[in-house]
DNA sequence: TTGTATGCGTTATCAT
DNA sequence: ATGATAACGCATACAA
């Protein structure tokens, strides 16, 4: 009943070579030197058997898999799935397998799922929940794994990474923010460890006193997490000791956080209060008022560190981009008007 | 630089004993038959090295991947990564690993993806992109792989499968819209090919007569895809044709589409016509009006599966349960409301 | 309790 | 151009 999948064995005994001789006419680079005559006999009885090779003895003995490892913080956070997509885009025609992995982006589960994808001996990584400080994935890349970063980066280690441009998404943002006539304006900043909170807390330092804003302490809140319930802590304590008249978010959850006290407190948005977000997430268009934000191409990212990746595992010797930066643009929706006269 | 990861070989050559004992000692199974003191040395030695075992090598040998392959028509859709997280969260901790195949619901695609699960050896599938119509799955599940459905399955071929409770979930909005005043219902039904097409689809025409309303031909309209494109074509097709005071969408994306054509026109809801759809997609809550539908445990599915996949892969002599169902919940928001006095 | 030998399916190195 | 053989890392039947 239960029928064995065919091996070369099998094909070799249906066609009377040996076995070397089918392993060679089925791979197009050594089947030149085989007799075109066999070949044909052997391909035939290849897909007559329904042969498919068996991926684990060749990575046992290439000690290539064609799988790769994508790791990200939580597939659930709708800004992943795209990026997957656009990964699986050009990895699968080239034969490769994605093992995905969902890091919640806790140290501890990220280091073990490292191991796993080294017990399968992936031949690259795509992170795309690294921390900032993360001496494990370091040790990985010194062990001669190819691993490229999406989104985020690690400092100082040669890493390459693919990332959007968070500085000139938060230019954009500022400038149009400004352009409307605001000028206290607050920033939700992304959690310290990651390098997107990090940048772009910076890009909104320096773009704001380019501008000549007034930054008071207060102007900047500190979120933990990149998620709906930091953006309402912080949007409370950032109501509670300012008076912004616009509140640019580090990320769209944290905008919907903000959103949510705005109208508990019935704070117009953008009567009142103006408020962006940041990845354009879907959905924006449709809640109410529609967010203002920063559009990233997640697919293209997602390509793009595929294309990186492959290149550093079919070429190790030639030196990658260390940075692969992706353009972003500027979604006006409705969540941002001029501030109320004073 | 390259350093090589360690083998049995390593360990043994490091503690003086041969590979076969140390392969023994480090098998909570055959390590009882070890000496205590040989054990704990190979161990310590083991984690030093930072020993890993090669999961390739184990598969030859074993025939057992510890790898299950999940078949989705696209993770982009939102009600499929809850479902990813809850097989993970039952696969991860024994120590599975996870290949996500995107089929995109096309035939030709499946096919060839279930090749590249089989060449990789899994040692199951989840299938939550099943087509009704699958002579490729069958013909897996008959090669001896254990396969589980999820959301949808394929009749009459013992294909264990888990599922929410459709009939249920449309029972259950229908009664509200009937309880509401409702007697022009009408249905935009899921794909043909698919069975929670087929069955909600029964389901609501069953109900419905039960009830009493009318069903004009016209008051059921075919989706040929699960999406908002055919959402917005079937309820032109609708408002064309008949005057339903209330719509019935076989999900939430063609809900979706819905109420886009009634915003297009003009038509108010819920004042003059209401809607509603099926597996409670995240932010339906924040939309205008708040979409009334039914809740899937999305997660629970995953974990349902996984759980039963697990159970056919580790004890093939006990039969599996061919359907296990979920609950449903009805979940009233917005988009329903009395339809206007005639 | 431990060592020896073999094979899983494939590719690569030697022969012929 | 093709065959024979070894080896990848591991588990296991058999010996000792």
């Amino acid at each position: 009943m239960k029928k064995q999948t065919p091996t070369l064995r099998d094909i070799a005994r249906e066609t009377g070579v040996h076995v070397s001789t089918v392993s060679r006419a089925l791979n197009p680079v050594t089947g030149t030197s085989i007799t075109d005559d066999v070949v044909k006999r052997i391909k035939e009885a290849a897909d007559r058997l329904g042969y498919r090779p068996n991926r684990l003895a060749v990575g046992l003995r290439t000690n290539r898999t064609m799988t790769v490892g994508l790791m990200i913080p939580d597939i659930t956070n709708t800004i992943f799935p795209p990026i997957l997509r656009g990964v699986e885009s050009v990895l699968e025609p080239l034969g490769y397998a994605v093992i995905i992995v969902n890091t919640d982006s806790m140290a501890a589960r990220e280091h073990q799922l490292v191991d796993v994808l080294r017990e399968r001996g992936v031949d690259g990584i795509i992170h795309a929940a690294v921390l900032r400080d993360d001496p494990k994935i370091i040790e990985v890349v010194r062990g001669g794994t190819p691993v490229v970063t999406v989104n985020r980066r690690i400092e100082g280690e040669g890493i390459p990474s693919v990332v959007n441009d968070d500085a000139l998404g938060v230019r954009l943002v500022l400038g149009h923010l400004y352009d409307e006539g605001h000028r206290r304006i607050a920033h939700v900043a992304g959690p310290a460890n990651l390098s997107t909170g990090q940048f772009r807390r910076k890009a909104f330092k320096s773009a704001a006193t380019e501008m000549g804003l007034k930054l008071p302490a207060k102007a900047i809140q500190q979120a933990k997490r990149f998620d709906e319930a930091e953006g309402r802590r912080c949007t409370e304590a950032l109501l509670d000791s300012w008076n912004p008249t616009a509140i640019l978010c580090a990320n769209d959850r944290l905008a919907l956080g903000a959103l949510e006290v705005l109208e508990e407190r019935g704070i117009e948005c953008p009567g009142e209060i103006s408020v962006t977000g940041f990845n354009d997430m879907p959905f924006l268009d449709r809640i109410r008022p529609g967010l203002t934000t920063v559009r990233i191409e997640q697919f293209g990212v997602g390509q793009e560190s595929a294309r990186l990746l492959v290149r550093m595992m079919t070429e190790p010797e030639t030196t990658a981009p260390s940075e692969t930066i992706l353009p972003v643009r500027l979604i006006k929706r409705g969540s941002v008007a001029p501030p109320p006269a004073e």
